[in-house]
Parts: structure tokens; sequence; C-alpha cells
DNA sequence: TAGAAATGTTTAG
DNA sequence: TAAACCTTTCTAT
């Protein structure tokens, strides 16, 4: 699930339902319980996302949260199930309306309590994030624009642009017809801006719906009503099958570590 | 129903 | 480059 636009919605739903109020923070688990004694009872101001990361903010100290690939929040309202499995921490409160309301997180990579300048560190590593509200992506093609790299490896890197994960990356290369191995140098500026521009409306779309949806609907085999899971995408897992275009097989292969998708045809190099 | 793969990062080698 | 993290989703049987 955890492209930015998942940490972006967990941010607001946090907000929501803690932010203002004192929260009872505890790790069933263990592995949790010095940082969930240390912000136990306190009062939550607020949580926000950067990127992939999640911030959430305890007076001077901030708990840093990074789902990585597995980690995932399960959030509800009433009472709270009883503790199972790596339950690492536990958020419980009273809720907008005092009916009260609890989130656990399981299996996240990273999940500590920071000080203002580690904070600050984190932030200071992490290029423009499309969500973020007056962010410039200029920013994101000074790196890109000087850097021999692949295109397909930049944008996975989260110091050139932060909250891009696998599947945007594969689909934002195949609606502006960019092959995954143009060198980032070759990607010119009125491209990129288009490429920006772009990231910023799918990855709201993403917040709003709650997953990715890349397809234009005059290119899903169903053009009204919920989009199909299986026309979600252009290229993303969906190795061997005809591109909605000009139909040649969409073909994978691994780059950095991770399964790129793209159509040989659509996105020539 | 079981097994593999997965939207990610850090750490060890 | 590989392993670890250790949950959810997808696919094959």
């Amino acid at each position: 699930m955890p492209e930015g636009h998942t940490l972006f919605r967990l941010a607001k739903e946090q907000t929501e339902l803690f932010a203002g109020r004192p929260v009872h923070v505890t790790s069933p688990q263990g592995r949790f319980a010095a940082g969930a004694a240390l912000l136990d009872e306190r009062l939550l101001e607020g949580v926000w996302s950067y990127g992939k990361h999640l911030f959430a903010d305890f007076g001077p100290d901030t708990l840093h949260v990074h789902l990585g690939l597995y980690g995932n929040y399960v959030t509800g309202t009433g009472h709270p199930p009883v503790p199972r499995g790596a339950l690492l921490m536990r958020w419980e409160g009273p809720g907008p309306d005092g009916e009260g309301v609890w989130t656990d997180l399981r299996g996240p990579t990273v999940c500590e309590v920071l000080a203002p300048e580690e904070v600050d560190g984190i932030l200071g590593r992490l290029g423009p994030d499309p969500l973020r509200p007056r962010t410039n992506g200029a920013l994101a093609h000074r790196r890109i624009a000087r850097s021999r790299t692949a295109i397909g490896a930049l944008l996975m890197d989260q110091s050139v642009l932060a909250g891009v994960g696998n599947v945007y990356r594969a689909e934002i290369l195949f609606r502006h017809n960019v092959s995954p191995f143009r060198p980032g140098r070759g990607v010119d500026e009125a491209q990129w801006t288009g490429m920006w521009a772009d990231l910023v409306t799918l990855m709201r779309a993403g917040v709003r719906l709650g997953r990715i949806v890349t397809t234009r609907p005059e290119h899903r085999a169903r053009k009204r009503g919920t989009v199909q899971r299986t026309d979600a995408h252009y290229v993303y897992r969906r190795t061997g099958l005809p591109c909605r275009i000009c139909g040649t097989e969409v073909r994978t292969e691994v780059m950095v570590g991770r399964n790129l998708y793209w159509c040989p045809v659509c996105q020539a190099l």
C-alpha cells in the first residue's frame, strides 16, 4: 500500500481522530515499549507526512514512522481488539465524538521518537514531495538534468523526489512516453514540468481514492463506474499483456532491485 | 488453501 | 548484493 498518497491519507486521518487530545500509547509486542512510555498520555498536536515518512508531533518530541513494504495501520472505533501477534504500537483516544478511537501499527521499518533536529535531518535528505502544497518540482529537475543515471532509477531516489514508489514510477513514465532507460539529462525542462504536474494530479487522486489509478477512462474495459483492479494501471504488473495503446507486450526487468514495467514501443529509447 | 510476491528501506557483507 | 523486516494481496492448485 504505501507510496506517498497512503502516508498523506494516514496523516489526515490520524489528525482528525487523535489530534488536540492526549493519546494512550502502548506497545503490546514490547519492541517499542520505551518510546510508548515516553509518549503515553501526552497531547498530540498533529500528524503530517513528507514523502513516505509519517510524523506525529507530541510537544518537543516527534514520533517518526516509516511503513516500509509490509507496515500497516488498522484503525477503528469503540473498544480495540485484544492485541495479538506482532502489534508494535497501539494508540487509543477519546475520538472527536468521545466514543473512543484506536489505531494499530504492525510491521513498520521505522518507529522511533525523534528530537526536532533529527526530524530536520530526515527532511533534509528528501527531495520535493508532489503532495505537499506550494512545492516546486524544479528542484527535482535540477538533480535529474545533470545526471547520467536512468530516469527510472532517479524517480525512485527519495532524495530526488519524495513519495514516488514503484507504481507511480512505472505509470508516470508510460503516460509521458518516456523510456525508463533514458538518462536523466535527456529529460528536458518542459517534459519534466509536464511529468511533475501529472504526478501532482495522480497522487492527489490516490489520496482521494485510497488507491493508485492512472488509466484514463477511454483506456479501460469499463469506461464508467468503479475502476476495476485490472484496469487501474497502464503497465505496472502487466507483464506479457498487450499495451493498452499499441498492443505490444508489456515488458519487465529489474532496475535498482525493483521490478520495472514498460511498453517498448510507446516508451522507445 | 497454500505459497509467492509485493506500493520500501536499512543494515550487513 | 543480499538479507531482514513479518503483513497483505495475488495466483496457482
